[in-house]
DNA sequence: TAAAAAATATACCAATTGGTATATTTTTTA
DNA sequence: TAAAAAATATACCAATTGGTATATTTTTTA
């Protein structure tokens, strides 16, 4: 059970992440914060060191949320090549999902903290390998499980998938179209099926 | 030649618009304009009615910078097909080009704008058409011409290399790595290669 | 070159910014 | 349940925000 203290800090960040995530740090004011969160600036200076304190912790947080999502449903195959196709699955529905939080956090808080806020671009950054670590390590597995062609460079190939991804998600928002999404998934699985396939 | 008016004008786009582009509308403020071109807010306010419209003057600003260079490099071939690769090409340079302009309008102001600014939003959206369409009429062009298969639907084509390209600049400008970009690029050729070709 | 027009600088505005010191309230501990 | 500790609210701060009215300077016109 969470502590009242513990609550005011979770409630704190439910609440404010999305903000961050949609406006972006300048533009996300302490007012912005007080009135949403209802408490005054006392309980939110008491809970974070500072703005950027907040911002960082509100970026982390909706990560935790959207990584456990898709951490979940890659869980439903053990096998890696059908863990590929989970993952394309996954994004067909990305754009609900992540609306929900207010948007695509490394896309937005990227574009927003470069040339602006060189710690949560740190963070950012890190992200972004974790992810492309963690399908490297898929593929890795697939090619040793041989369902993979042993032709495929990993990492290259994670990094691949995962800037098609981000430029879908970008797509997506901007032109509020989820075309993108849906064509960018036909498309990375067309290139599971054709390329990847050993 | 330019009146002194005109001058200045030109003077304070081409100063701001790469502020703009690198911070985005909220964290760019007024004492960051008047302290750039070295001018009072009067001349800035004189040239332009407000904040807004001068985000939106230098989002064309750059746009048309960006646009002419392209295509420059795509008038180096009259054939269809040849264009598609020199818009690759082109690609492979874009980070250390664009960073001179702050970065890539279409994906900062495009993050920037969305649920912020809808006036910008629209300017952006306008831009990525307008982008689109001159991709699909090449590719329509080649189908034509018998150098690019009739299977292929032009727009949606053109709407998918958009998407990779995007997050080709994305990725590599959140990473400075221009891998992405490098090997993008690479992918597009080859799709422009064996899918493409007639 | 003088007068008129246009461009730019100056001086000001109320509202808002992120942040802090301290008072008050709430929660926890004994 | 009383005292101590922790959390939160209040009241304040200087600095900055975007914007405007007007004075001054510069440029253009005749």
């Amino acid at each position: 059970m969470l502590t009242k203290a513990e609550y005011t800090k979770q409630h704190i960040l439910e609440t404010v992440a999305p903000i961050f995530n949609k406006n972006g740090y300048a533009a996300t004011s302490l007012s912005d914060i007080t009135k949403a969160t209802k408490l005054t600036k006392g309980a939110i200076y008491g809970n974070f060191k500072n703005k950027e304190e907040l911002a960082i912790a509100s970026f982390k947080h909706t990560v935790k949320k959207l990584m456990s999502l898709i951490s979940l449903h890659i869980e439903k195959s053990d096998s890696p090549i059908q863990k590929l196709y989970l993952i394309a699955d996954f994004y067909k529905n990305y754009y609900g999902l992540s609306k929900t939080y207010g948007g695509c956090p490394v896309l937005n808080i990227g574009v927003d903290a470069n040339n602006q806020n060189s710690d949560l671009l740190e963070k950012v950054r890190v992200v972004i390998e974790r992810i492309q670590d963690q399908v490297a390590t898929i593929i890795e597995d697939g090619i040793e499980t041989g369902e993979i062609s042993t032709e495929i460079n990993a990492m290259q190939y994670a990094k691949r998938l995962d800037s098609m991804i981000q430029g879908a998600i970008f797509m997506t928002y901007t032109m509020d179209d989820e075309f993108y999404m849906k064509d960018t998934m036909k498309q990375i699985e067309d290139m599971i099926t054709n390329e990847l396939r050993a």
